[in-house]
DNA sequence: CATCATTTATGATCATAGTCATAAAATGTG
DNA sequence: CACATTTTATGACTATGATCATAAATGATG
């Protein structure tokens, strides 16, 4: 199978250089497959939960060949990676645009990842297998998929960081992508030993706040605000 | 099943409260079984790798049937974890045990994660497949198991950072458990990230370093030494 | 010991994820 | 269009993890 986007060039004037390029019969049957694919496994994983979901099923609903759903995905916990990572990015920027103005940097992380974590709680044991399968990534594949995720996270607790309310600058020593990496490792890990059952989530909320705060404390300059 | 460790409280005369209370024929039997199948399952994983190793091949292997071995283990993958949460620990202490006596705490941590990061590397598929099951738990009888892996784990960390050659003690604002706790979450996430193919373990160990320096950093009082 | 209750073992059986030989469809070529 | 080449689709089939009704073993009771 060839990839889906392939520019088929053909013409060379300038005006046929769009984002969308035209595409064969045969490329547009496959996105349209795809998303039929992807439609029938969410709404199913969505209805019925994963491990209730059968394949057949999801290629019954899409209306294609048991075996044509695993030339789009290389396995079920493959085609869950591929049905949420949109949404979980779509989740996580709702956040960043949602974020309290006048809250400090800690709070404002908070909100981002209070967001992802009830997103997450909608269903748990989805949550556990997605959040398996997202953090340790067994096709290379869907390494696309999670580089987008991922980008739209660490840019934006970039951004917030960079920008707290509370006016206190990294310190110079500290690079910010660094620590934007430190503060997603701290909630990762917090989500995970919530999902784990190690921590209630009352409890794992409180100390992830605490973390972050205490790490916070550590990469920025000056005192304190009162 | 009942639990393996039963007291069967008998008599009551104090020298029997030993701590291998006497076991019954049968706890005796559940218990050398249990043995047969973890040292089975592990010749095979260690051999063959995870995927290629059947249920069948390790209940042959153990001399019980197929449906037995569902009766210690939940799934297979709860197999592997049972299997290997031992040798974790042993490995961990024994790098808490190696840890070289001058160095700073970066580099004592360092020592530490570095020797568990060795210990993966030797079998990059199924250290995926164990690390996917330690850090998102199916099932709860598997808590134990953990628990024990991270007491020992946290604990080093404790005493390593209580205790810095470079002799800068924590903060007292900061909660050594807490300090821990995200030191770990680093440690955690630069694994994964490795495993999951988004870094080269170089990188990824030099920016394993860099984050504890900087997190370090942040925790502890004074300035840095010469 | 004889009887009953409880726990453990077993392998035939099932459910289903994933494969693969074959067919169909699309595209390219003259 | 006719033909060849490449790509995609299909569902019967396979492999195997897990279940479950049944049987065996152990322990308790009198």
């Amino acid at each position: 199978m060839q990839n889906i986007i392939r520019p088929s060039a053909i013409g060379l004037s300038a005006d046929d250089a769009k984002l969308t390029p035209p595409l064969g019969r045969r490329d547009r049957s496959k996105q349209e497959k795809l998303q039929r694919i992807l439609k029938a496994a969410k709404h199913l994983f969505d209805a019925k939960g994963f491990a209730e979901t059968t394949t057949q099923e999801i290629a019954e609903r899409a209306d294609i060949g048991t075996g044509t759903l695993f030339l789009y995905a290389k396995s079920k916990e493959d085609l869950l990676v591929m049905v949420f990572s949109d949404e979980m990015l779509t989740t996580s920027q709702h956040a960043f645009a949602t974020v309290p103005a006048t809250a400090s940097a800690t709070d404002r992380l908070m909100h981002v990842f209070n967001t992802m974590i009830a997103y997450h709680g909608r269903d748990l044991a989805l949550a556990r297998v997605l959040l398996k399968e997202v953090a340790i990534l067994t096709n290379p594949a869907r390494r696309e998929d999670i580089g987008r995720l991922m980008n739209g996270i660490y840019g934006g607790i970039l951004a917030l960081i960079a920008a707290g309310h509370d006016a206190r600058p990294l310190k110079a020593s500290i690079d910010p992508m660094t620590a934007t990496d430190i503060l997603f490792s701290i909630y990762f890990n917090s989500l995970i030993a919530w999902l784990s059952g190690h921590t209630s989530k009352p409890v794992m909320l409180k100390r992830l706040r605490n973390k972050l705060a205490i790490s916070l404390e550590g990469f920025v300059t000056g005192t304190p605000q009162p």
